[in-house]
DNA sequence: TCTGGGGTCCTAGGACCC
DNA sequence: TCTGGGGTCCTAGGACCC
């Protein structure tokens, strides 16, 4: 999808359109740029842009906070219609998808005619632009999918992989970023062309298992990488996060110590729903001078309970916080979900039983009354401006007589 | 410039086991 | 006694993607 956040929000308030939109936060805010208008964009604007600095370069912009639901319902609309189109659709993530077209040409037509009847459609369905290649390879669509943007069309016909890629800068792979763009630079690699070249022993040899990767994307094949399974593949996930940066760096035990205890409802909530239960759990923190440290620790009973996770984190935090550091972010990751649920002390089992039920009471909860409706006791001590900030409509405020506290 | 949040995959060292 | 080889699991960090 073209500019999707960006178009999703001028769905909502056409004003928007054809101005400079920057969605992400307002521009005091310490965050990035989450999407930009194609009109923000020609001042330099661009994803992954601080905030901050958005704003220096165009202070005329319009800034947006995010709505990941909408992007969600949107994405849903969009997979509909590719699913009607084909249907072994891939979502590789909310504005991107993969379809498989072989066999389809009776139906369609030749690929240009089908992939046009597709753009009509999903403008006619959702209102949005999109951007549509064509390959015989993933990597190849996605890579001429960019180059069609926006609004457009791209047909790489067979047997031309090699040449539509050569003129292109390396850093169009999909898997090069800065780190490894500037070291094919400092060996005189700047487009794909020039990586086809190269010997593949010596890409691997300098490169690893990811030169070798390297050698087969320069030629346009998936092989060796994300791009090797079956489209329409679904596993669930693999691991869940939530973190948090604070709007300013803090010292603060009890607000750090009752944001540790939000981060692990979210991440409870989030393994309840989809039903899976963690073994190892990790701590994220950032310093004011953005050193980060993580910290795992891997427990023999597995859980998804929200005071379970909240004591491994805690543990992790108290042995490993440099007493006095002022903290910038703190994460909660979970992952290492567990095969069979092993039996613990019969104590230790009431308890975990007995939780069990109060988090699934407290998830009913939050279905019928939104999100802050319950809470820990430990979510809830700590300073109350952060959250406030952050949701204004949703806690009660400071004098607390309506939360409601486990 | 003053740097989000949620993910995946890879590397590398060490513990531990046979 | 002066030191193997293969495998798995755990942990930490980093590149990269949207």
């Amino acid at each position: 999808m073209d500019a999707f956040f960006v178009s999703v929000e001028e769905l909502y308030d056409p004003s928007l359109k054809g101005k400079p939109v920057v969605v992400g936060g307002r521009p005091n805010e310490r965050g990035v740029v989450s999407a930009a208008s194609y009109a923000a964009r020609k001042f330099g604007v661009h994803s992954a842009l601080p905030l901050r600095t958005a704003y220096k370069l165009c202070p005329q912009a319009i800034f947006v906070d995010g709505h990941p639901e909408r992007y969600r319902e949107y994405s849903h609309k969009v997979y509909e219609v590719l699913h009607a189109f084909s249907p072994l659709v891939e979502m590789a993530s909310v504005d991107e998808a993969y379809l498989d077209m072989t066999g389809t040409e009776r139906l369609y037509g030749p690929p240009l005619r089908a992939a046009h009847l597709l753009h009509d459609r999903m403008k006619a369905a959702t209102q949005l632009n999109c951007s549509i290649g064509i390959a015989q390879s993933r990597l190849v669509a996605k890579i001429s999918s960019d180059q069609a943007k926006p609004n457009g069309v791209l047909w790489v016909i067979p047997g031309q992989e090699t040449a539509f890629l050569a003129p292109l800068d390396v850093r169009k792979v999909p898997g090069v970023g800065k780190v490894t763009e500037r070291n094919l630079h400092a060996i005189g690699i700047r487009k794909v062309g020039d990586l086809a070249h190269l010997d593949e022993a010596f890409l691997e040899q300098r490169f690893g298992k990811w030169g070798m990767a390297l050698a087969g994307k320069s030629r346009g094949l998936d092989a060796g990488g994300w791009f090797d399974t079956e489209i329409g593949e679904d596993e669930g996930p693999k691991s869940i996060s939530h973190e948090h940066t604070f709007m300013e760096d803090t010292t603060d035990l009890a607000l750090i110590e009752s944001t540790l205890s939000r981060l692990c409802e979210m991440v409870g909530r989030r393994l309840r729903e989809h039903k899976l239960s963690a073994r190892t759990i990790q701590l994220k923190l950032r310093y004011s001078d953005f050193s980060t440290i993580t910290r795992a620790h891997s427990v023999p009973r597995a859980t998804q309970i929200d005071t379970e996770l909240f004591e491994e984190i805690r543990e992790l935090f108290r042995a490993n916080w440099k007493a006095g550091a002022a903290v910038r972010l703190l994460g909660v990751h979970a992952s290492g979900w567990s095969e069979g649920d092993e039996q613990l002390s019969l104590i230790g089992e009431e308890r975990h039983e007995r939780w069990k039920q109060t988090m699934a009471a407290a998830d009913r909860m939050r279905d019928r009354f939104g999100e802050s409706a319950i809470s820990l006791a430990a979510s809830m001590r700590g300073n109350f401006r952060e959250r406030t900030h952050e949701n204004p409509a949703g806690l009660p405020g400071k004098k607390g007589s309506k939360d409601s506290s486990v």
